[in-house]
DNA sequence: CGCCAGTTTGACCAAGATCAACGCAAGTGG
DNA sequence: CCACTTGCGTTGATCTTGGTCAAACTGGCG
């Protein structure tokens, strides 16, 4: 399912990352944490291999280097949710206590490093600094959470594929130009929809010259201002 | 618009409080903190009043002592969402950084406890067992937000409805019988639906012999089986 | 070329929203 | 003590959004 590449001392090179997520999700600035921890193993998943299921034990936590990781969950009868998408530099796994409740997914071919919890805890445990830190990053999480529920309590399916593509343009380059990595359906079960209204919903929005799709996975924001203005409520 | 009482030792009593909740939002075993942390103010609002709003600063957090309290959301179109009921003993306004993103109010008459947020966490930051409870909190109160924007996201009205009666009965005294403080209107924001699919949805249940609604306020759980089958998914 | 996986579009359907009465109990004022 | 109001809650009729089902389209790839 996956290569291990070994122990891997990866030296300073993670510290530069931007900040990401951690839990079941995310967390920012765990740099000073990836700095300390400088022994991960770096492993490396292909396109829809699972990195993690529901149920498993939660020893480790991941720093995604390359490609994106969807965190996701299966119901009994088909239902998918998908609680968050990984880009690289964001951590998954952290929340996680005793057992994962979530699973963890490549969407991509993905490459990450995994770190053992307990030798974390403890540094986290002798540094107040890094403790406060790994708080704040959750606290964005925590509220990165809320802002979810919101979306999904109360918008209609336009405001969510408008929020969802702001949110990807924030959290990717920022250009214009868009390459989401992950499929409508990915899309569909993390907004709460199906592809169908996704489909159909991006098609409105190109039809209204709001954004264009060179192709399935490109978009292209012409008309930002339309964008958010669809997104706020 | 609220009574305030002067500072208040309130000694030990609050250590005993059950777990509660942080963040905008939950939180568990402060109590340690609470015991530290002898100094508050007792407040006390009347049904309806406004703990505080959204875009206030946030220097403080709270503790419910009796009543419950609502943290929520109105969108300029009048759309509202409730994130969260706080029952006694839960804490609430400790992950708001800044300004607060969400405004508190008293579902009905309220007397809570609060607490200077600078005081609190030089606490935190001398004691890493304390700042371990916070971030277990923190983490509970993660999955919990998870949990909420799966309900929101994939699941229909009577499972959200039949949720929240178990979510509920869980947290009050778990007896057969279950007094809600909150409207319909209340449950609805908080389920992502409107007053009338919840008066229908439990008016459905009652007809089912699952629950019987003595009054308005009153529900008792006639066949909890059927309530948790339906809940699962 | 034909297959396959993913995407798009259309026709129809249903869960839940909206709109509108009506019910009911707790005030309130005469 | 009794109209009258007020604030919820409940129920019904109808409408809309988004879901379901089905078919066609597209680009990659053996």
């Amino acid at each position: 399912m996956y290569r291990q590449f070994g122990n891997f001392d990866h030296g300073n090179e993670l510290v530069a990352f931007g900040p990401g997520h951690v839990g079941i999700v995310q967390s920012g600035q765990l740099n000073a944490l990836v700095a300390l921890e400088r022994i991960g193993s770096r492993l490396s998943f292909a396109r829809n291999d699972e990195i993690y299921a529901e149920g498993d034990g939660s020893e480790c936590w991941y720093k995604v280097i390359s490609g994106t990781v969807r965190i996701c969950k299966l119901l009994a009868d088909g239902r998918r949710h998908i609680a968050e998408f990984c880009l690289s530099g964001d951590c998954f796994g952290i929340a996680d206590a005793g057992e994962r409740l979530y699973s963890a997914e490549a969407v991509n071919d993905v490459i990450v490093m995994r770190f053992q919890r307990k030798a974390t805890d403890r540094l986290i445990d002798q540094n107040p600094l890094l403790a406060r830190s790994l708080r704040d990053t959750m606290l964005r999480d925590l509220a990165n959470a809320h802002g979810r529920a919101l979306l999904l309590g109360r918008m209609t399916a336009p405001e969510r594929v408008a929020a969802f593509l702001l949110e990807m343009f924030e959290r990717h380059d920022r250009t214009k130009t868009l390459d989401l990595p992950m499929s409508r359906n990915d899309i569909a079960d993390y907004l709460g929809l199906t592809i169908e209204t996704v489909c159909r919903t991006l098609s409105a929005f190109k039809r209204d010259a709001v954004i264009a799709i060179p192709n399935p996975h490109r978009i292209e924001l012409t008309d930002r201002g339309a964008l958010e203005t669809i997104a706020e409520a």
